[in-house]
DNA sequence: CAGGGAAAAATAGTCATACTTTTTATGAGC
DNA sequence: GCTCATAAAAAGTATGACTATTTTTCCCTG
């Protein structure tokens, strides 16, 4: 396990501040003196709570100016540590369709370069996965499953994108494993246009449950 | 302007060399105290920048171990610092066709979307990129039409793909006149179909023209 | 000789303080 | 009312000391 660091811990409470628009675009942020006496911690701390923060394109930070919330067109959406943080929101929902549509536009075409590209090593690991998936049908073996399929595809730009898969993973609950199913055998069986097709159906399947 | 922090400038003196793969996955840099006198900064301004490169995923550090380049699986590389830097790279080359796989798949999504959902202030915007960009065909021209598409589209991850744009626009002279010509077209008569299809030409004919 | 556990060493993490630089605001003088 | 010098405020940098964590070393015991 990793440390906790002070400096992670201010950064984990200022985070929710800006993403929830509790200090919204544009505003200033404490000083780096105050908001250190206010946390009980040094201004190094602070300081360096304060570089995470900017090189996630949420604050910047100018002399005598100060720091302010920067506009939101910069925030480093992918990462992680931001979307994980944003689901825990009140208006999370608010990302929800936005997601779906980018999901829907990157997985399918990660799914058919996957089809295309598979190794014999690659492919086992990927039913490995499907089977743990259909066992515990979680949001953290679903993760699992989609994490070996988008490194088939080759891309390395694909392992940023999972990030919101995860998002999604984790806010509904319905798993579409039929969907899966399909998508693994259009893989296995070097099928680019299938495994298009079925990776769309499960990201569908899962927002038509979530209507309901 | 902005200030120039010399934390920054360090920044950018790492950065390369972990993009570039001088500092392969896996090794460990000087110690801060070390890494500060052969730069000759205090160990305050080491710390900050790798507190930066921390939250990019690009290092990771642990008390007594020391701090390490992250596996690449973690790399922010839809940050427009770790991409811009990855440009300048030699094997630069090597990502052009894993960044155009990406941008097929989601810039002809964000276009339909421009076309069913733009208002009329905003098509006046695009037609006004338009004609700067055909006036004065470069790359920067190109961003800035590109990026006032994907705002109509109003999906807030679309700002961060449209870093990918940009790499494509700096390496290749050629600029698709034509299709961004439809693709407006397409946008102001709210016609998404022909919008996605545009929309991907554009990039396949700067494809073409690289490879030939 | 082998194993276990205590001590030491190395490195990141934190704190406190002083000083520098940048930028804005203030105000005196014209 | 305008201009320019001065002050003030906040971030940026430097330094030194101390803490915490983890690995390694090595001694002691069985």
């Amino acid at each position: 396990m990793n440390v906790i660091r002070r400096t992670d811990e201010l950064v984990n409470s200022l985070m929710p501040a800006i993403l929830c628009g509790l200090l919204a675009e544009g505003d200033t942020l404490p000083s780096d003196q105050l908001l250190g006496s206010q946390h009980n911690v040094s201004r190094t701390v602070v300081r360096e709570a304060f570089r995470i923060l900017g090189a996630k394109g949420l604050i910047e930070a100018k002399p005598r100016t100060g720091t302010r919330v920067a506009p939101m067109s910069g925030w480093a959406l992918w990462d992680p540590d931001v979307l994980e943080c944003l689901a825990e929101t009140d208006h999370a929902a608010r990302f929800d369709p936005h997601i779906a549509d980018m999901r829907a536009a990157i997985e399918p075409v990660l799914a058919a370069l996957a089809a295309s590209r598979a190794k014999a090593d690659q492919l086992v690991a990927l039913q490995s996965q499907l089977r743990d998936l259909q066992q515990a049908p979680d949001a953290s073996a679903e993760i699992r499953y989609l994490s070996c399929m988008v490194r088939i595809s080759g891309n390395p730009f694909a392992d940023n994108a999972l990030n919101l898969s995860a998002w999604a993973c984790k806010r509904y609950r319905h798993v579409p494993l039929d969907a899966y199913g399909r998508l693994t055998a259009s893989i296995c069986q070097g099928q680019p246009e299938a495994a298009r097709r079925f990776a769309l159906q499960a990201i569908l399947d899962r927002v038509k449950t979530m209507d309901a």
